[in-house]
DNA sequence: ATCAACAACATTGTCAACAATGTCGTCAGC
DNA sequence: GCTGACGACATTGTTGACAATGTTGTTGAT
């Protein structure tokens, strides 16, 4: 594509220009609301109209944008009663999946983990919140693939899809990188105990305090 | 669509069509590796192929069908792992659902499903499997509308497509119409009397349960 | 009989032109 | 100034023709 500094010759798929819309959205170029205009997109990319139409479809299968007759596609918004469903469903599915992984981790799956958690660890002492990010981002995928649950993996993908505004702040609150990071080190250690039940039961925990942390700033921002 | 008895004149959407294959893959008249010509779906539905390509990629997001390059739709087919996969989400999502139900059903909720619940039972006497597989949907569906969740409603919905050959035996199994009307029963006490996590684990084990008499039944025809 | 090469056909992918609809500014009338 | 009708423009929806590819059957040599 355009952005990069190499662009291939070969006219990009619809595939590639939902993941261009999707990375887009992710980081926040595209907000909730903004109206996604084909030609735009085909400037942009490159790509033919079929191609940009397909993509917009698929992305509105999966929920990120929203289609309306003759006008178009938009980057959907949710409501906060809708994240706080998102968050339900977060809760059930990967607190399944660390069942899952517990039940199964073996010894190198753990040695990864812990490589992972001395990583995170290094992030809260150093104050360095974006990092942090991509790195617990890592770390809940380790689980989610090494449970090995497909089907499960790919229903938390369309979940992890900030279509919020407030999405992208809950990280930069320093209590929560703190208690966030406990967290993570007490399921580890339930995940080396063996102890499935409990670690599904953190796991839902840890992901139940990360929306009452959203849920806490929206109030705060309104008042 | 020509299958009714009144065609409509208004060519059917792409949606429509979604539905309509959906519907057919539902009823095993599409049966799992079976190609989905586009022609073929336009003489049947009088649809245009636009839309025809559009609900065929629709479905494919859904991982209900399988599109080729040059070779087209078909309906796709899965291990019995990835439908022990499947029952493992569905665990998840529907046990939280009953949860969250549970918590906030109120009287009305209750005594509809307790009228459910009667009817379920007649099946039961009767030795009407087909009825009570429809009462059987029925019951979940109201447990999940009612848990106040479209976002697992939605997830549910899309996890509850049969795509493997098995799927529709397993209620004709007359063992399993007994017991499980008994966890309905249990469930509906539990619910009563307010036991949100003994509801949730109920569930939990009901579609366990589920599974197992499907690995069975899939077990005894291979041998 | 087997196999490769080839050709006719079937099916899907792509694109561009056109139709249908929404959007926004303009202007007359009050 | 306000409002509603009108028209130019922008955007999306639809269709059909054509290109690219897969599929199947035929033929002829071995």
């Amino acid at each position: 594509m355009p952005q990069s500094t190499e662009p291939p010759p070969r006219p990009p798929t619809g595939l590639e220009i939902a993941d261009w819309v999707r990375q887009r959205i992710r980081t926040g170029r595209f907000v909730p609301g903004q109206r996604l205009v084909e030609v735009d997109i085909i400037r942009q990319t490159g790509a033919s109209r079929s191609k940009v139409r397909e993509a917009l479809q698929r992305l509105e299968g999966e929920g990120l944008v929203e289609i309306e007759e003759f006008r178009g596609a938009s980057v959907r918004s949710s409501t906060l009663d809708e994240v706080r469903q998102i968050y339900r469903a977060r809760m059930a599915l990967e607190g399944m999946a660390m069942h899952d992984f517990t039940a199964k981790a073996d010894p190198a799956m753990i040695a990864r983990l812990q490589d992972l958690q001395d990583q995170l660890d290094a992030c809260v002492k150093d104050r360095a919140p974006d990092r942090f990010g991509r790195l617990n981002n890592e770390w809940h995928r380790l689980i989610v693939e090494g449970s090995g649950n497909n089907v499960i993996a790919e229903h938390l993908q369309r979940l992890n899809v900030p279509i919020h505004r407030l999405l992208f702040e809950s990280f930069y609150d320093d209590d929560r990188l703190n208690t966030a990071n406990a967290d993570h080190r007490a399921m580890l250690a339930l995940i080396v105990a063996g102890d499935a039940d409990g670690a599904e039961r953190a796991m839902r925990r840890h992901i139940g305090d990360g929306f009452e942390t959203l849920a806490r700033i929206e109030d705060e921002f309104y008042s």
